[in-house]
DNA sequence: ACGCGGATTCGACATCCGTCGAGTTTGACA
DNA sequence: TGTCAAACTCGACGGATGTCGAATCCGCGT
C-alpha cells in the first residue's frame, strides 16, 4: 500500500520535482498556475500575490520550469504560465495508496 | 484542472512535506518504508541500502518523521518505521488532476 | 529611434542543508 | 555490572538555496 518502490536514479529525478514544491512560495505559485482559469496565468497576476520581489518570483518560476512542472509562453509584453500535468500525475500516483 | 487552490498558511505547512521528499535519499527511504512488507521496516534494513553513513540516514529519517510522513517505534534493540498514509494521501490529492 | 513597462538575469549575501566522524543513548545479555 | 550492537545526537564543514537590488532583455507604442 502506498508508494511504489523507487530505484536510485528514479529517486534522483523525481526528487527534483518534489524539491521544487518544497518551498511555500513555489507551492502556492504552482497551485495558482494549476488552478488558473483558461489553463494559464500571467506573471503579472502572480507577482502581486506575494510579499517577495518580482525577481524572486521569476527565480521561483524558473525552478518550477526546470523541474518540468510548468511551461511558459511569451505573448506580447506578458509571459503566461501553464501546468504540465504529466509530471504532476506521476508524483500524485507515486504517493497514492493504491500504487 | 489539477491542484486545488492553496492559501499561504496551508502552503507553508504542506511545503514541509514536499521538501522532505525533495531529497533523493529521503524519497527512496520513503518508498522503502511505504512499500515495506508488514507495513513497517527496520532501520537496520534501510541503512545498508545507501552509500551514506548511518548518521546521515538517521538525520533523514528524523526529517521524514518531523514532516509527518512516517512514524517510528522502538522494539528491543531495533527501531521500526511505518508510513503515515493520511499526509501522503493529502499530498497525492493536491497533485491529482481531478482535485 | 526612443522610451516604457513587464519579465528575466546577474552578483552578492546570509542562511539553510547534506554529510561526516565522534560521542551518546538505549536495550539485551552474559 | 560490563560489554556489545543498534540508533540517535552533536559539532563542524562545504555547498546549495532564497532573497534582494541593479542591470539587462524583450515587445509595444509613440
Amino acid at each position: 500500500m502506498a508508494v511504489q518502490r523507487v530505484d536510485a536514479p528514479t529517486a534522483m529525478n523525481l526528487s527534483v520535482a518534489f524539491k521544487a514544491l518544497g518551498d511555500p512560495v513555489r507551492l502556492q505559485l504552482m497551485s495558482m498556475i494549476a488552478s488558473a482559469e483558461g489553463g494559464e496565468i500571467c506573471v503579472c497576476d502572480l507577482t502581486p500575490a506575494f510579499e517577495v520581489s518580482s525577481s524572486t518570483i521569476s527565480h521561483h518560476l524558473k525552478t518550477l520550469r526546470e523541474a518540468g512542472l510548468v511551461d511558459a509562453e511569451r505573448r506580447a509584453s506578458w509571459v503566461y504560465y501553464r501546468p504540465r500535468p504529466a509530471l504532476m500525475r506521476q508524483l500524485s500516483t507515486l504517493l497514492s495508496p493504491d500504487a
